[in-house]
RNA sequence: GCGAGGGUAGCCAAGCGGCCAACGGCGGCGGACUCAAGAUCCGCUCUCGUAGGAGUUCGUGGGUUCGAUUCCCUCCCCUCGCACCA
């Protein structure tokens, strides 16, 4: 391929070599406010995939453009280095998941390299490192202090033959039954003392400050919200008794169980309660259980949560309905959680969908209590709809009430109000999706939790002096290497100096990228995570990419630290991204490229084959970046031989100066060059380098074509070559940079002035329509008439009334233009051409668009006339229109065409 | 089920009230250049017609409007997220 191509691989090593030599993309600790751009970091798998390279493609010509624009700019890169996979490799190679991550990362670097990515290496960070975190312990301990930190009892996925903890992906379904993906034995669940980060006192705060985000996409905000979860209702008392006659042992027992609360969104409908419904791990559930055969067998064997079935047991327990008194039945049934709401929910068949078939499937009654709002319905007129049928499905929506006493006619809003205020004991409620952030991974690579417990004390913090908490040696075991690592969990109590053990559990990987955006500012500090006061200046991140899978959990969790970093640590920034662009994902054949699937295109493959040019402009020209597209091998071609034609121009202009002149021609080249890089100056801002792109390529198409018709003028023409350099500069650096070179420019492209441009883009994309549309005028005539050799043509350009009468119609507000228009002297005296015009404009009335200027027009056609010699290889002329002919118009000029 | 985003010519894809038979790219066809191939350049590419022109189109069916690919409603389909959430 390089036979006909330039030698991609020396120009990029070259220009690799010379912008690490000039430390270009290196940011000053005293730059003052740098645009901060910013890729996810990547997981140290070893291998640069297509995404990572779209990713870091997107924010590196961003990066750049900002640069060029005469910003100083932060654009920096690190490894999100402890996780899973290390460990295993590690185990799987008899080696260290230490070593195995330093080498996936100095690959990975070389290959980022490879790619021209301009990233500030002095601030590279890798998580895995005592530097880095240590700062995670310090974190804990901040949110330890400031009592975000908890630990509780947690259900985890357990393997007994692996004797680990397994996350939920490695929990594989094989006949409904949950294994273990490496050895196939049946997962059980355990209860483990979890430490927890409270992000729950942060939800409204994160749920609020959503609406702030407006950098961020809809989806995105939308997701985050939706985790979140937060939901107004009632929390509603029920006492819990035994049944009447249920026990003969004795009668006192009707409030042996106390009271239980429920929580219900939709109190309207408590009169309609016919039943009441307990999880199986509810404490009560746990109790009946103890006594009641049926209940046991019901909460070991029968109840699955994840079923679609609605499955319970009837209990010989009744809920007394706070609000009529009524003896409800409980049940103990496996569609309640009892991590959602109270962990008891009334039952209410006539109005929600799961209810009404539990109900059905444990015939119990079904009652309608809201009826759907009538069409002429009137609050005041005391009439009550009549209730729905139910019996069949349930009524689901908000409507008016009935069958319910001093509340029948209110609708579902006002009841849900009223019944709160009236019920003793029941108060408004908000209740939560998102729950605390379990952070304990009973795994090696990972922060250790810098706790230690001691026999007397209890779970007690590592004193800051004392961090970090480093790892011990890594060893192959099948269970958690700390637990099996005696010598490093013996210590001593902290606080009373008795024998103690470390926890042995270590930090999820969220916890390392819930900050590390704030590392990066100054990554070597060693008395704090960050510099608060160069945070402060510097954050936060103003342009952040990465894929959409990060849209909930790692983008949730960084806005929570940054929060919990603004309340306690002198932070002045509550949200650390203030534009986030999710990229889409580079497919092939219409499917996501996976290793599993044998469908990858290897960036190295293509980077060796083509350049790292040719496939960072193939990818940023081939959609916007947060659209999915499909790899072509055919478009990278066609991006490769662009690119080879671009420097085949700037080498023959350089070999041999051109000597045309400075006429007509290089004026509408001239004008272009402007158009072009007015819009793709704005395409840049907007990150829409698919049609920045586009604007480089076409004034490309452009040059050659001015080249190929007339002897160019040099410097228009060196100009429009430069523009061009600069406009891709971004997305292509190395050659550009050569070509830069080439054509005699000052220093690295890299760091040269953008180009700036007076263009207007609206008056250019008029230009643009104008020459378009008279070109194709002039093709349609040459085809009608059936004009096989024109011999010259003419361009005519409606007379200046014309324009004064299209200005006097965009202005025009009476019914009827004419009279406007014939108010007018200089219209007016064009007797019927005039009134034909008028009728004219009064018919397309609501389409006027405003035109150029009779002047521009002219410039534009006499500078565009070229276009039309070339195209139909006769001579060109741009005449004044008889004022009284009346055939040409504004933006449309009267074409002659003599054989 | 709920929420979000989509369905445009052979394919990808822009447009998001009048310049729309609908930008651009790919593919296809024809031509120029070449000994030839490639690259490059110039046309054509919904249907009928030599052409003027006519007809049928922007998921489906309605509606608003002088006018809808563009706005509203119904339904169908696709993608993503959430989901026995009380």
């Amino acid at each position: 391929m390089s036979a006909d191509g330039y030698d991609h691989e020396t120009v990029e090593r070259r220009w690799q070599e010379a912008w690490a030599d000039a430390d270009v993309y290196r940011t000053p600790d005293d730059a003052t406010d740098p645009a901060y751009v910013l890729g996810m970091y990547p997981y140290p798998s070893g291998e640069l995939h297509m995404g990572h390279v779209r990713n870091y493609t997107i924010t590196d010509a961003y990066a750049r453009y900002l640069r060029m624009s005469g910003e100083e700019v932060l654009h920096p890169m690190g490894w999100d280095a402890f996780g899973l996979p290390a460990e295993n490799a590690a185990k799987e190679r008899d080696t260290n998941p230490r070593e195995w991550t330093e080498e996936c990362i100095a690959r990975m670097k070389g290959q980022m390299e490879s790619m021209g990515f301009g990233y500030d290496w002095e601030r590279e960070i890798t998580t895995c490192e005592p530097d880095y975190f240590r700062w995670n312990q310090w974190l804990f301990s901040r949110f330890h202090e400031e009592g975000l930190v908890s630990r509780r009892d947690a259900e985890v996925n357990w393997c007994p033959s692996c004797e680990t903890v397994l996350a939920d992906e490695q929990v594989e379904l094989e006949d409904g039954v949950e294994i273990c993906w490496r050895c196939d034995t049946p997962v059980t669940q355990r209860e483990l003392s979890q430490w927890f980060l409270e992000i729950t006192r942060y939800a409204d705060e994160l749920l609020d400050a959503i609406d702030g985000l407006e950098g961020w996409p809809d989806p995105v905000r939308g997701m985050q919200r939706n985790w979140i979860g937060r939901q107004y209702g009632t929390r509603l008392p029920f006492e819990i008794g035994e049944a009447p006659g249920a026990s003969d042992e004795d009668d006192t027992g009707s409030t042996e169980y106390g009271t239980v609360e429920a929580f219900t969104t939709r109190a309207d409908t408590v009169f309609g309660a016919t039943f009441f419904a307990l999880a199986p791990d509810h404490p009560i559930s746990e109790t009946v259980a103890e006594d009641d055969p049926e209940v046991r067998r019901f909460v070991e064997e029968e109840a699955d949560p994840e079923g679609d079935e609605p499955n319970g047991v009837r209990t010989d327990l009744t809920a007394t309905n706070p609000v009529t008194g009524e003896e409800l039945p409980v049940f103990v049934a496996d569609f309640v959680l009892s991590d959602v709401g109270t962990g008891a929910l009334m039952g209410v068949p006539g109005h929600d969908d799961r209810d009404h078939a539990f109900a059905e499937k444990r015939d119990v009654p079904i009652e309608p209590v809201v009826a759907p709002v009538p069409d002429d319905w009137n609050p005041d007129s005391g009439t009550v709809p009549d209730a729905p049928d139910v019996s069949e499905s349930a009524f689901t929506d908000d409507g008016v009430l009935v069958n319910s006493e001093e509340y029948i006619g209110l609708e579902s809003e006002a009841a849900r109000e009223r019944i709160t205020a009236d019920t003793e004991g029941a108060e408004e409620a908000t209740q939560y999706r998102l729950r605390d952030w379990g952070i304990s991974r009973q795994r090696y690579w990972g922060t250790p939790i810098p706790v230690v417990h001691c026999e007397s004390c209890g779970p007690v913090m590592v004193p800051d002096e004392d961090l970090p908490v480093e790892l011990p040696e890594f060893v192959n075991t099948t269970g958690n290497p700390l637990d099996a690592a005696e010598e490093w969990k013996e210590t001593t109590c902290p606080d009373c100096g008795a024998e103690a053990e470390r926890e042995t559990d270590t930090m999820d990987t969220f916890v390392d990228s819930s900050w590390y955006f704030l590392r990066y500012v100054s990554p070597d500090i060693e008395s704090a995570p960050f510099d608060v006061e160069r945070a402060n200046d510097w954050m936060p991140v103003d342009q952040y990419v990465g894929g959409i899978e990060h849209a909930v959990m790692h983008l949730l969790y960084s806005r929570f630290f940054t929060k919990v970093l603004a309340d306690h640590e002198g932070l002045e920034h509550r949200e650390p991204f203030t534009d986030y662009l999710a990229q889409g994902m580079v497919l092939l054949d219409g499917s996501k490229m996976s290793k599993s699937k044998g469908n990858v295109v290897s960036p190295q493959e293509i980077v060796a084959e083509y350049g790292a040019d040719t496939a960072r402009l193939f990818m940023m020209q081939a959609a916007q970046p947060e659209r999915d597209f499909d790899w072509s091998e055919e478009g990278v071609r066609s991006t490769h031989a662009f690119l080879n034609r671009l420097r085949g121009m700037v080498e023959s202009f350089v070999e041999d100066d051109p000597d045309g002149d400075d006429d007509a021609v290089a004026s509408y080249v001239e004008s272009e060059i402007a158009a072009t890089v007015a819009i793709a100056t704005e395409e840049y801002e907007e990150l829409t380098f698919n049609r920045a792109t586009r604007e480089a390529q076409d004034l490309v198409r452009t040059l050659r074509q001015y080249a190929d018709y007339t002897e160019p003028h040099a410097e228009t023409y060196e100009r429009g070559l430069a523009a061009v350099v600069r406009l891709l500069a971004p997305v292509a650096p190395h050659l550009t940079e050569e070509l830069h070179d080439e054509l005699g420019g000052e220093g690295f492209v890299a760091e040269a002035d953008w180009p700036d441009s007076d263009a207007d883009r609206e008056h250019a994309e008029h230009r643009r329509r104008l020459v378009e549309n008279t070109r194709g005028d002039v093709r349609d005539i040459i085809e009608v008439a059936g004009i096989d050799d024109p011999e010259r043509i003419e361009l005519a350009v409606a007379p200046d009334w014309t324009y004064r009468a299209l200005e006097v119609a965009l202005e025009s507000e009476s019914p009827n233009l004419i009279g406007d228009l014939m108010g007018v002297e200089e219209i007016r005296e064009h007797g019927d051409a005039a009134a034909d015009y008028g009728q004219d404009l009064q018919a397309g009335r609501e389409a006027l668009e405003p035109t150029l200027a009779r002047e521009e027009e002219r410039a534009a056609l006499e500078s565009a006339a070229w276009l039309i010699e070339r195209e139909f290889d006769a001579p060109v002329r741009v005449v004044d229109a008889d004022p009284d002919a009346g055939d040409a118009e504004p933006g449309r000029p009267a074409i002659e065409i003599v054989e």
